[in-house]
RNA sequence: GCACCCGUAGCUCAGUUGGAUAGAGCGUUGGCCUCCGAAGCCAAAGGUCACAGGUUCAAGUCCCGUCGGGUGCACCA
């Protein structure tokens, strides 16, 4: 039989070419006009109403035609030809609602391995990208998780992913850390991780320098570091850091595809191309006199509305780059707009892959030339990413513009307060890591189930460190988080545990049936009904949730895809018949084999969809909880 | 001051880019394991979708205004 992936994808294309039909007629009779076809919502039906799918158009339709669109919806019902999956069509008032074939239906969805199909389009996207001179604290952590679903989900949608991870080696705050190493005349004692040491050196050097005579006397000699890590005279120091916090991240499940270093950035020329390009908008220019004389300057006003002063420096007077114009630099990069980097294997990833990184004495490689650029930075650099952004279509590239996207997200607040590593209102990433294991080991002990697993470090780490993304990936981006422990790390409800739950319950219905003999081959389909029937249409949104977590770049639709299907699956297999027994039962010797393999089948086909959708937000499926 | 984001149940949040009687979790109350995993399920209670106008056959969703919360407005990095 044939098997297609979206119903619903089919019944639009039905519609619509039904009302093309009608459309036509209409347009003979009258000689009037062509009336543009509207655009055809196919929806769930609400739980009351008849139908399993239905749309609202003839009420777009009633207004073109200026017709009644109870009538419309009931001529569309006559004249549709129904796909395969959908049984009829009826028009209930002005709604024109499907009922879905059962037994083929489910058939069609079970049998569907779901395979998206390559889109040939490449993203980079970019995340983590923290100074490489302390280790990594909660406040990193949404940047971190939420850049990895995306990338993750983008995978999962047919794209080629990219994922980068942009190193400030010349910055200020990597000079200061390395210079207070020296300045103490610290020596890591090679037990402590490195990125932690450096970051107390950092802290105490902040301490220090509260007392302006000591900045006084300091301050050269830090600005000495800075340039000595412009000329890469210190790589390999920043190397040491950047491995450590890859540690973390790597901890977490989080690998990249090519570490991106500013110094490389820098020498590679590709400032001055940049510059060069946006010399000839009219944006741009070169005041003669006043505030900006001397400096190469560009005029936000027309895209940026509110700033007090609309005039952004591109180049200072002493012919330095500022950040932004760093930033634009490498995003035209990133566009496959300049070529001449070179790059080095850096390092092997947990799961084998290499990390690239970018380097002088390096060979070609085919990185960047993305079609669309990811960066996640969160939302106080809304106005630099803008300038980014905008840059591509004054340079020209209204592709490159439209698909400049940056994922802002709002700030992570602890317990309430601002994160601020110099208050001290902060927490390692390390240790949140370690007490969401230890957190997730001591409900295991409490169940009493801890000494049972096989692998009870596996399982602790799954079930903790997947609650912690959870935490980080349910709400909207444009939302704040404040992080709490007992919330974040809960394992009751709203969590990634009830969705792991579900999915061990599941595997274990499913191991046991097969222990029983039973082999969803031997499938009847058409012994289900509406409780299978339900799950599976819940089973059946997953590429429409992939679509529109794209669409919006913010990976909470899938989270929450997570615990409907979840639960979903709970009320399916806890349901009971009128008389208080369980009636969704896979293994029950008195029912049919064609059956019990049927619901099998379903049951099988709801855990792939469980665990891919756990694994594009980065969250495993425990063997065993 | 100006701009952007947010305001939905007591709390934390969804709401399929304008459709049918606004949904979850936590908390509260009551029920369900001789039955494939109770980290679960079912039921009850809880709402002027901040407020006031407008557009529309249809507004939590779009537009305008007001109020409240957050963030941003450097030749810093």
């Amino acid at each position: 039989m044939e098997v297609k992936t979206d119903v619903k994808v089919q019944l639009k294309e039905a519609v619509e070419k039904a009302i093309t039909t009608l459309l036509s007629k209409a347009e003979t009779l009258e000689g009037a006009d062509p009336i543009a076809a509207p655009v055809v919502v196919i929806q769930d039906t609400p739980n009351d109403k008849p139908g399993d799918y239905g749309t609202p158009v003839a009420f777009l339709l009633a207004k073109a035609l200026k017709k009644n669109p109870v009538t419309l919806a009931a001529e569309l019902a006559k004249t549709l030809e129904l796909p395969f999956g959908i049984s009829r069509a009826e028009a209930v008032g002005p709604y024109l609602n499907f009922f879905v074939d059962v037994a083929g239906y489910i058939e069609s969805i079970v049998r569907d391995p779901l395979n998206i199909p390559s889109k040939n389009l490449k993203v980079i996207v970019e995340h983590t990208s923290v100074n490489p001179n302390k280790e990594l604290h909660v406040g990193h952590l949404r940047n971190v998780v939420l850049g990895d679903a995306m990338a993750r989900i983008y995978r999962e949608a047919g794209y080629t992913v990219e994922v980068q991870n942009y190193i400030d080696d010349t910055g200020r705050q990597a000079a200061d850390s390395i210079f207070a190493a020296r300045h103490y005349g610290a020596v890591w004692d090679g037990i402590q991780k490195y990125d932690h040491w450096l970051g107390e050196l950092y802290v105490r050097l902040h301490q220090d320098l509260k007392d302006p005579e000591i900045k006084a006397a300091l301050e050269p000699q830090i600005r000495e570091v800075i340039h000595q890590l412009e000329r890469g005279e210190l790589r390999s120091e920043i190397e040491k850091v950047v491995k450590a916090q890859l540690e973390t991240c790597y901890a977490l499940g989080v690998e990249y595809d090519l570490l991106v270093w500013e110094s490389d950035i820098v020498g590679s020329g590709f400032l001055d191309k940049a510059m060069k390009i946006l010399e000839k908008s009219e944006y741009c220019s070169h005041p003669l006199e006043g505030k900006y004389k001397g400096c190469f300057v560009m005029d936000t006003s027309h895209f940026l509305p509110g700033l007090e002063d609309p005039i952004l420096v591109l180049l200072r007077s002493d012919g330095t780059a500022t950040y932004t114009s760093k930033d634009i630099a490498q995003q035209f990069w990133k566009f496959g707009l300049f070529e001449g980097l070179d790059y080095l294997e850096f390092t092997v990833q947990p799961s084998e892959k290499y990390l690239f990184a970018t380097h002088s004495n390096g060979k070609p490689h085919a990185f960047a030339h993305a079609n669309r650029v990811v960066n996640v930075i969160d939302s106080r650099q809304e106005h630099p990413q803008k300038v980014v952004k905008t840059s591509m279509a004054i340079a020209g590239y209204p592709n490159e513009y439209e698909n400049s996207i940056h994922l802002s997200y709002n700030t992570v607040s602890l317990e309430g307060q601002a994160i601020s590593g110099r208050k001290g209102i902060t927490v390692p990433m390390d240790q949140v890591m370690q007490e969401a294991k230890s957190r997730a080991a001591d409900e295991l002990a409490g169940r009493g189930i801890l000494d049972d697993l096989k692998n009870p470090d596996k399982v602790t780490f799954q079930v903790g460190l997947g609650g912690l993304r959870f935490s980080m990936l349910k709400s909207e981006r444009t939302r704040e988080i404040d992080f709490q422990w007992d919330a974040a790390l809960s394992l009751v409800g709203d969590n990634a545990v009830y969705i792991q739950y579900a999915a061990a319950r599941a595997n274990s219905i499913i191991r046991k049936a097969k222990e029983a003999g039973l082999n969803s081959d031997r499938a009847d389909y058409t012994l289900l009904g509406n409780l299978e029937l339900e799950l599976v249409k819940e089973i059946a949104r997953f590429p429409m949730i992939l679509e529109n977590t794209v669409r919006d770049n913010s990976p909470h639709h899938v989270a929450h895809y997570g615990l409907e299907l979840a639960n979903c699956f709970n009320g399916y297999y806890n349901h009971k018949d009128q008389n208080q027994k369980t009636d969704t039962k896979v293994i029950d010797s008195s029912l049919p084999d064609g059956l019990q393999c049927a619901r099998l089948a379903v049951v099988e086909r709801m855990f792939k969809a469980l665990e891919r959708t756990l694994g594009v937000l980065g969250i495993e499926v425990p063997a065993e909880m």
